[in-house]
DNA sequence: GCCGTTTTCGGCCCGACTGTTTTCAGTCG
């Protein structure tokens, strides 16, 4: 049965145009900030509002009440929400369409929509344009001749990029942020930098650089600064920062500090934006008021150099970047509850990953060496099944039992590491695996994930993944979401059985750490921990360097407050053996 | 509209920059 599921980008561009029509009819700005927090909440979830919804769980998060919570149960169960229909009716509609485009909120999309009668979405962008180039909306009141090209340019960029903001991998911006490092080292005046933001807090995707930088002499830094090569177009100016865009559509914001105060400045550029909301209500019920510059008692302005004596002024521990997020960390930190974080260093070994046999460009044996130099205790060899259909069953028999041979060679040859023999088995659209009990029984473990089909409702992909981890030879779920960055979203199966079943099989859920992949997701990883489900973090390498994808899942597995107990690979051997179902 | 280790009423994060103004609104992070 296909089901009419609501995406969280529909509610949330639904609340958007509320938000707008709200600051434009001029209600109470504090109802209006209500409801940017709301969004900006929702934003950050990567759980279906649906979900949460339909088990009544909406009102538990923070920022969402009784007002809004019932507005979304009419939005789920109507389809609109009458309310703002009403509100909407006495608005021009083209207004939306102009609303986000680089300087244009909603009071001045609204002027614009009301001089120019744009009053469908459609061609809004096209009139608009038209009024810039004759010149018509420089002597509109409170516009000008700036604002009028401004608006002119940000249009035709609009038309070109069709409303798709580029957001980067981790390893991508690893790169640019590597690139503007090296330029910045060559500013005498530079003293300290150090890239905050969605970057530090290693969010999956990168929207902006945001890049903090100690100095005494910040109009020399800004200068030097805005002489980077790559820049291709410069927003903003001032005494304090600057804006750019880089060739490769990047935006960069850096934010000049004194050493004295670059802890406050850190703090503030790091975010996320909702966390620094609620820890400065938090500053301001102990009568302390926070910025950039500090944190101020009555009209004395405190200085702190580093993150660590700027929490601890507000009785707090340090929050780590990774749960930054105004996801409850402030009390925990309060109650000095915080999680002890996974660490890199915490990992024993990695059991996701694949030779040239399969789809990985290294043998088996330089994959057991690039292991050995990661120094892990382990390493599981992961090739994805061969097929019965296109080899005949002898001969994956006979492979099996090869490379079975293979592996115990290399096993009595040295005591440096342990290698185990998997598979990473498709599960079938029919719920089926792709190789047979009888040949899996034979491996050391079986990594079993969805490859095809992500497309079919709910109930079938829950199906298909209960299938496969009550399954008694599987061990291991592999990137249980399916999602691909930037490419494709996460399937949306009933994750409390996903969670409830793989806990009482003794099944692992895995954090993916291919950049592109990082599945589970933040949240999925800790709802799973809340349900008691162990986790294991691999690569999924391709070849030897891959193996360092490690630190992605990492940062993933410590944005989902996981911490070593959950992680089942930062085990010594001994115990891993006796935690993964081994056949 | 949301929220509570002072509160169920009375508060609500803070600052930079731009463009249009001549003291400030709007936007952004």
């Amino acid at each position: 049965m296909q089901e009419n599921r609501v995406s969280n980008k529909d509610v949330i561009v639904m609340l958007k145009e509320i938000l707008a029509a709200m600051e434009v009819k001029g209600y109470n700005s504090f109802r209006v900030r209500a409801y940017q927090n709301a969004i900006s909440v929702l934003e950050n979830l990567t759980v279906s509002i649906q979900d949460l919804w339909e088990n009544k769980r909406l009102g538990e998060i923070p920022g969402i009440g009784p007002g809004i919570e019932s507005h979304l149960n009419e939005f789920f169960t109507e389809g609109s929400v009458n309310e703002f229909e009403e509100i909407k009716k006495t608005l021009p509609e083209g207004m939306f369409s102009l609303i986000g485009l680089r300087g244009i909120g909603a009071k001045r999309a609204y002027k614009l929509a009301l001089a120019f009668k744009l009053d469908n979405r459609e061609d809004a962008l096209e009139k608009i344009k038209l009024a810039a180039e004759k010149g018509k909306i420089q002597v509109l009141e409170g516009f000008g001749e700036k604002m009028e090209k401004s608006i002119l340019e940000v249009v035709e960029e609009q038309k070109l990029t069709k409303n798709k903001k580029i957001r980067f991998l981790l390893p991508q911006a690893e790169e640019i942020v590597d690139r503007v490092k090296k330029y910045m080292s060559g500013c005498d005046s530079v003293i300290e930098l150090e890239a905050c933001g969605s970057f530090r807090r290693k969010n999956t995707t990168i929207g902006d650089l945001d890049i903090p930088i100690s100095t005494k002499e910040p109009q020399k830094v800004i200068n030097y600064f805005l002489d980077f090569p790559e820049i291709s177009e410069v927003l903003v100016v001032g005494d304090k920062k600057a804006s750019v865009i880089l060739k490769n559509e990047v935006q960069v914001d850096i934010r000049v500090s004194e050493p004295e105060s670059y802890g406050s400045m850190l703090q503030y550029f790091t975010g996320s934006k909702q966390h620094n909301i609620l820890l400065r209500s938090f500053a301001l019920n102990k009568g302390m008021s926070l910025s950039e510059y500090g944190i101020k008692k009555g009209s004395e302005l405190m200085e702190f150099p580093n993150e660590k004596v700027f929490y601890g002024q507000l009785g707090l521990p340090f929050i780590p970047p990774e749960l930054r997020n105004g996801n409850q960390e402030i009390e925990f930190a309060q109650k000095d509850k915080l999680p002890k974080l996974i660490e890199l260093s915490d990992i024993k070994g990695d059991i996701h990953s694949h030779t040239n046999f399969s789809d990985g460009v290294d043998t088996l044996e330089d994959m057991v060496e690039g292991a050995k130099r990661m120094g892990y205790e382990y390493i599981g060899i992961s090739d994805h099944a061969p097929s019965i259909q296109s080899r005949g069953l002898g001969t994956v028999l006979k492979i099996v039992s090869d490379t079975r041979k293979k592996i115990e060679e290399i096993n009595s040859s040295q005591s440096d590491i342990k290698v185990l023999y998997g598979y990473e088995v498709n599960i079938l659209v029919d719920n089926s695996l792709s190789l047979p009990d009888d040949i899996l029984k034979n491996l050391d473990y079986v990594i079993a994930g969805i490859h095809s089909g992500f497309s079919q409702d709910r109930e079938t992909v829950t199906q298909r993944l209960l299938s496969a981890i009550e399954n008694p030879y599987v061990s291991v779920i592999s990137h249980p979401s399916g999602r691909m960055l930037n490419e494709r979203d996460p399937a949306d199966p009933d994750w409390t059985k996903i969670f409830s079943a793989a806990r009482d099989n003794n099944v692992l859920l895995e954090i993916n750490s291919q950049p592109s992949r990082l599945d589970l997701p933040d949240d999925l990883i800790k709802m799973a921990i809340d349900w008691g489900v162990d986790l294991i973090i691999n690569s999924d390498a391709h070849s030897i360097s891959d193996l360092n994808f490690m630190k992605y899942g990492i940062y993933m597995a410590r944005r989902g407050w996981a911490e070593k107990k959950n992680i089942v690979n930062s085990l010594k051997y001994d115990e891993f053996v006796k935690k993964i179902k081994l056949m």
